[in-house]
DNA sequence: GCCAACGTTGGC
DNA sequence: GCCAACGTTGGC
């Protein structure tokens, strides 16, 4: 049975001086694989629920300000996160087994980069936008959903045609 | 640099 | 199962 499924909508934070979003655009195809989540729940969505072509908005976070600067796509669903095998990188995990991996990635694909950067103190102002995890107090969930609204909200903003 | 919020670990 | 200690995230 051909299953049909609508776009979902996502926001992935990153570091920009670990990995920015002009990085992703200047990566090869303009996508990478998204490695280095090393949270339960924040794996649940992208292994679970990440479709193919689903809409990402891009956060820098630990930034000056803050901002959702951009959009991207996912482009290929989840698979092991083969950073956790390696002893060398930053992210290594020794509970995760080739046979049974503990950390998945997706790959994205760049989208759009903002003509105008929303910053968290501009988000917060937003009433249409209330209730956004991101804008929860001590929120740390890296891979968080967002609703259409929210996610048409801040793209209409962001990147005026 | 500070610190609040959070997730994980491990003793019991 | 409880919970204190710890390490990390991330805004400011």
């Amino acid at each position: 049975m051909a299953v049909t499924t609508k776009t979902k909508y996502w926001l992935m934070k990153t570091e920009p001086d670990v990995f920015s979003i002009d990085d992703l655009k200047a990566s090869k195809d303009g996508s990478t694989h998204w490695d280095g989540v090393r949270n339960y729940l924040a794996r649940n969505f992208m292994r679970d629920q990440m479709q193919w072509n689903d809409r990402v908005l891009v956060y820098h976070s630990n930034a000056n300000p803050s901002c959702v600067v951009g959009t991207a796509r996912i482009c290929k669903t989840a698979y092991p996160d083969f950073t956790a095998w390696d002893p060398q990188d930053p992210h290594f995990d020794p509970k995760s087994k080739a046979d049974h991996p503990t950390w998945y990635m997706v790959d994205i694909q760049f989208e759009s980069k903002f003509s105008m950067p929303l910053s968290l103190a501009q988000l917060k102002e937003m009433p249409k936008l209330e209730g956004m995890e991101l804008l929860r107090k001590g929120s740390r969930l890296s891979v968080q959903p967002v609703t259409k609204l929210q996610f048409d909200t801040i793209f209409k903003l962001g990147k005026p045609s």
